[in-house]
RNA sequence: GGCGCGGUAGUUCAGUCGGUUAGAACGCCGGCCUGUCACGCCGGAGGUCGAGGGUUCAAGUCCCUUCCGCGUCGCCA
């Protein structure tokens, strides 16, 4: 094997051009193929810029040429030569126009030919890529996903350092709190019997920042929640952290759209308009359906319970007597596109969304041909079209329960379904808006109680204040979200910031002194103190990579992710451990899981 | 925890009604080849059909259990 000795890279593969012709100059990296035509040897050689073609001939040193016809693919190489116009050039490739004509060449480290093979757009399937994510990250789209990523943090550092904020590191060891997620929990071996949880968010310590005069806090930081996963969703993420003092909701969004219009501009070259949309989270639920609404096409929905309130139809009348209602949306202009068939799925579609059924009218050449015309009055069906704004070609999808809940949550998933299916949805068209007025409260059927629907620090709005202990359902929160194409970039809100407001907070959630105490003492105590009136946010940094990269699944935007069941493929993680271990933590384990059998024995 | 989809060669997949020796492409190995760039041509190797059990004269195919991966509902202050 080959070393390095007095070898100096010139630059990076990708980057030489035409211009270089006539230059001796250094490369290295991975080859990704070799044609050897017999007496002429191609090589593209691979690193993180692209590739580079080395060609052997027979002018090149015999122990030369004959190494170059040893190489196959991912082996690492060296090589030095001559840069010179190619006699048959490649306008595919940005080095197309020229190659290396190799005189000294390296073997740096032989490979194993790899399970899958080293190039863009990558058909394999997830189990394979992640167990060998090391090669899986080789690819040029998977480089460049990371490379981007680096970008945006960059960015985001540049950006709020220019604006007076300062980083500053939150213990990852912290405290269990018991509201919202599940925590993971780390054993202590000085202190038996007692844990440590992982941040789900530096929440309590950013605010205590401002508490100690910080004023303009950020973080790239490290989030932990044991949920389950989703395709936008791992246990373990990135949080682009921030909090301020003595700003109004206004101020802090007017930064975050300078910060956001700064990363799509530097990045994708793409110029967003500010200020973004505001929409009452009442509003939003009203016409999407949703509290993150995609704004990149119509579909809306409509309430139609007063219409069918009194009809003979008990699917449309029962939701409203019994409190819910009816509501529609229009796929105007699509009815040829959901014929029956599909109608049929969406159908299916709604009741994972425990709506009971879906009816539907289509008008297709004049004509309408609907689930439920023959049930109701000649003025009612009319009556219906018109709120629809219907016209020939569109189709008409109804949704009716006693649970508004239901009919919102089945009614915006399908307004997105549907897109969806038409391919409607231009990932490069970016609709930013603020989701406010979010509920204060939100009621758990599970607890039996009312919970804090962003959490407890919120401070509620100032018109509601009176609400917290009254009316719950009706008391509005400083919260606000920054959704984009219907995803949640991000979520923040103005905070309480004095004791008394606090721990109304804590009693309108029905936590005792004695809970406050024991759980957030350090914080209600900390706010006798002087505490500032604050706020901030935090974006979920991997959703900002996918949306601007376009990734389908939040694995593709994270260089070592997990897999659905939260373990670590590459890693085989999380594992056993020796009892040694448990015993220094005092801990007994009352149950394993069996161990899946072992594919293969590695060393 | 529930629902849906998937698991066959290194990879991506096909495999009919249960019926002979489980196929293709790419990759891999060997040979030939001086302008390739998805090089070409010739030849070859490669399979516990995820695992276990059952039905059957006969199972990749049917049934049961289970493991793994993906999506999703619940969950995610």
């Amino acid at each position: 094997m080959d070393n390095l000795q007095n070898f100096v890279r010139t630059d990076y593969c990708g980057n030489f051009r035409i211009a270089n012709v006539g230059q001796e100059i250094s490369v290295c990296g991975w080859v990704q193929r070799q044609r050897n035509l017999g007496g002429l040897i191609f090589v593209d050689l691979r690193d993180r810029t692209g590739l580079i073609q080395l060609s052997f001939d027979d002018s090149t040193a015999k122990d030369v040429f004959e190494k170059a016809a040893s190489l196959r693919s991912e082996f690492v190489i060296a090589a030095t030569g001559v840069v010179r116009e190619r006699e048959s050039k490649n306008p595919e490739m940005p080095t197309g126009d020229i190659e290396v004509k190799v005189s000294d060449l390296r073997l740096l480290a032989k490979a194993e030919t790899p399970p899958f093979e080293i190039v863009e757009n990558s058909d394999v399937k997830d189990a394979v890529r992640l167990k060998y994510r090391y090669l899986d990250l080789r690819r040029p789209d998977m480089q460049r996903t990371i490379a981007l990523r680096h970008k945006i943090v960059k960015i985001c550092r540049d950006y709020f350092d220019d604006n007076g904020f300062l980083e500053i590191e939150t213990p990852i060891l912290t405290k269990s709190t018991p509201e919202g997620a599940r925590d993971y929990l780390v054993p202590s071996r000085v202190h038996p019997g007692k844990f440590y949880a992982l941040p789900q968010s530096p929440q309590q310590y950013k605010q205590l920042l401002m508490l100690s005069g910080f004023d303009r806090y950020f973080q790239i930081a490290r989030c932990f929640r044991d949920e389950d996963l989703r395709a936008d969703r791992q246990p373990e993420f990135t949080q682009i952290d921030l909090e301020m003092s003595f700003l109004n909701e206004e101020q802090i969004q007017t930064i975050q759209e300078g910060f956001m219009k700064r990363v799509f501009k530097e990045i994708l070259d793409v110029d967003i308009q500010t200020p973004f949309l505001r929409m009452p989270y009442r509003e939003a639920m009203d016409r999407f359906g949703s509290d993150k609404p995609d704004l990149r096409f119509g579909f809306e929905i409509k309430d139609i319970s007063d219409i069918v309130k009194d009809c003979g139809f008990g699917v449309f009348s029962g939701p409203v007597a019994e409190g819910g209602s009816v509501r529609l949306i229009n796929v105007d202009g699509y009815a040829k596109d959901f014929p029956r068939k599909k109608i049929d799925k969406l159908v299916d579609f709604v009741k994972t969304y425990k709506a009971k059924g879906l009816a539907w009218a289509r008008m297709v050449d004049g004509k309408v041909t609907s689930s439920y015309q023959k049930f109701l009055t000649d003025e009612e069906n009319a009556a219906i079209l018109e709120r629809a704004n219907a016209k020939d070609g569109d189709l008409i999808l109804i949704v009716g329960d006693a649970k508004n809940d239901v009919v919102f949550a089945s009614l915006g998933a399908l307004r997105i379904e549907c897109a969806k299916q038409l391919g409607i949805l231009d990932p490069m068209d970016f609709k930013f808006l603020w989701v406010t007025e979010f509920p204060m409260f939100e009621y758990s059927e599970e607890e039996g109680r009312y919970q804090a629907m962003h959490h407890p620090f919120t401070a509620p709005m100032i018109e509601d204040e009176d609400k917290m202990l009254t009316d719950k359902a009706n008391c509005r929160a400083r919260a606000y979200d920054i959704v984009l194409n219907g995803t949640e970039l991000g979520g923040g809100s103005i905070r309480i910031n004095t004791p008394e407001m606090q721990e109304k907070a804590f009693q309108a959630l029905g936590i005792s002194d004695e809970d406050i105490q024991e759980r957030f003492g350090h914080l209600v105590n900390a706010f006798k103190f002087g505490a500032p009136p604050h706020g901030g946010l935090a974006y979920g940094l991997d959703r900002l990579v996918m949306l601007m990269t376009g990734a389908t699944s939040i694995r593709d935007v994270i260089a070592f992710p997990k897999v659905q069941n939260a373990s670590d493929l590459m890693m085989n993680c999380p594992d056993v451990v020796e009892q040694k271990q448990l015993d220094d933590l005092a801990i007994a384990v009352t149950r394993v899981e069996e161990t899946p059998a072992e594919e293969e024995t590695e060393a």
